[in-house]
DNA sequence: CCTGACGCCTCACGCCACGTGAGGGTCAAT
DNA sequence: ATTGACCCTCACGTGGCGTGAGGCGTCAGG
């Protein structure tokens, strides 16, 4: 008994006999022998590349990809490490899901209107609430802060997800602008440096272009705004702050 | 202003255009409003079911399960319980994977024939796991076939040579004692009989006289048992049930 | 030797959850 | 008025099998 068929084999493997008909139909495990009958016989060395063949799928790798893979000339330790380093990935994203899912029922739990915990869903972990604290402590007294808070506070969900597509555009449009090879103080910098202003000044509080300069400087000054542009393109930190400086420039002299 | 666009809401949800059109039409998620150009306009409401349909997805759910669940009066945080518990669940699997893999490798680091001995640990010695799938039907709800399995699961190859060299000793007891002609109430026989209860209670699962009874009689009963005994010498299956019983006899009388 | 029962075979169509155009209208901005 | 980014509705394609239909192979029981 050193060859098994179809049905055995599945029932070793916890697969269908039709997924090994499939299998074999691609060619991705073509069983090594035949009876004469025409019965599919599995030898060991077929049932060690089913194994990977189940694992890889378990992950959710299109067989064809596995086909290559396997057909690569690795051996059995190769794939194994490559499959562990995907689950691990995977394990990492399904813990994540679980924080979000935290997240939510915590949410849902105060039922509040649900304003700053979505914010932090939409946006990403960053930004406004993890500062929210210290930009606080740091403007709480400035009357922009205060026009801000006043403004936001009534703002929906809806809304939030309103004002992200309004800063993912202008993110974009500066991306856009560096990506072409353009100057910051080109016209699409300037422009988009224009958009961003105007998204500030419509969605939280009244914003000149001397404030915005202000803005600006800071982009590049606190490592974690840096970050924030740099994590979107590298260089885009000092770009946006030019871009905005550019911008101003063309609205002080021009008009 | 408050509505969404099929685009928008793909971008914000990371989910394609195609497949918001397909949840409209399986009337999963039909936006709330249309333009009066046909386009489709999802209210906040719509996003928020939206949120638990991308969820339930991602724990590979088909749609027509989450639609029924959706529609069945409970509220967010009832699904967002749900959702957890799944989560979980994935995740002992996916760590029972890894683990499973580490074994896998470690196995493929000390091996050299690696596809005999990887088949062993994969599917048990020799009879045992060969017939798994009866042995899961007739013994899965009993306590001794899951604790068999909980703990042969962690052998690793090493153990189950170990394992085999014990049953290989029991057999050749049996074997020896047989070929001199001993009667199966014999002292040889019932001190074999003892080995096979002892290998079996240590090995795989608490093993009393009692029941060990009901396995000697199996022994002869099932003809594909009766087989891997008289393979290894003729009238050996019979032999071995008796040299069983009267063991059982001696402990349960003699004391 | 015949008869089921069961497992194996090869087509071949079905299904889910979309992907991917084709062909054409809409809308804001230049 | 034109452009270009979106939007619409068909409608067929795809991956990974599921699910019969129709038929052969094998083996235990009568």
């Amino acid at each position: 008994m050193t060859t098994w068929t179809v049905g055995q084999v599945a029932d070793l493997f916890d697969v269908t006999v039709r997924t090994l008909h499939h299998y074999d139909e691609i060619g991705l495990l073509v069983p090594s022998e035949r009876s004469r009958a025409g019965y599919r016989l599995y030898t060991a060395e077929d049932l060690t590349r089913l194994q990977q063949v189940v694992v890889y799928r378990r992950l959710e790798m299109p067989l064809e990809e596995i086909a290559t893979l396997l057909d690569r000339g690795e051996d059995a330790a190769d794939h194994l490490r490559r499959q562990r380093a995907t689950v691990m990935t995977r394990l990492d994203e399904l813990r994540e899901l679980v924080s979000a899912i935290d997240r939510a029922l915590e949410r849902a739990m105060n039922d509040q209107p649900a304003t700053t915990e979505d914010l932090k869903e939409l946006f990403g972990d960053g930004f406004t609430d993890e500062y929210e604290q210290e930009a606080q402590e740091r403007w709480g007294e400035t009357d922009a802060w205060k026009q801000s808070r006043s403004r936001t506070k009534r703002y929906t969900k809806a809304d939030w997800e309103q004002v992200k597509q309004e800063a993912d555009a202008v993110n974009a449009a500066f991306v856009a602008a560096l990506r072409s090879g353009e100057p910051a103080s080109g016209e699409a910098a300037m422009d988009a440096a224009e958009q961003h202003r105007r998204h500030i000044h419509d969605r939280f509080y009244d914003l000149d272009h001397t404030f915005h300069r202000g803005l600006a400087d800071m982009y590049v000054a606190d490592p974690r705004f840096t970050k924030t542009y740099e994590d979107i393109a590298p260089g885009l930190a000092a770009y946006v702050r030019d871009a905005i400086h550019a911008n101003a420039d063309r609205h002080a002299t021009g008009g």
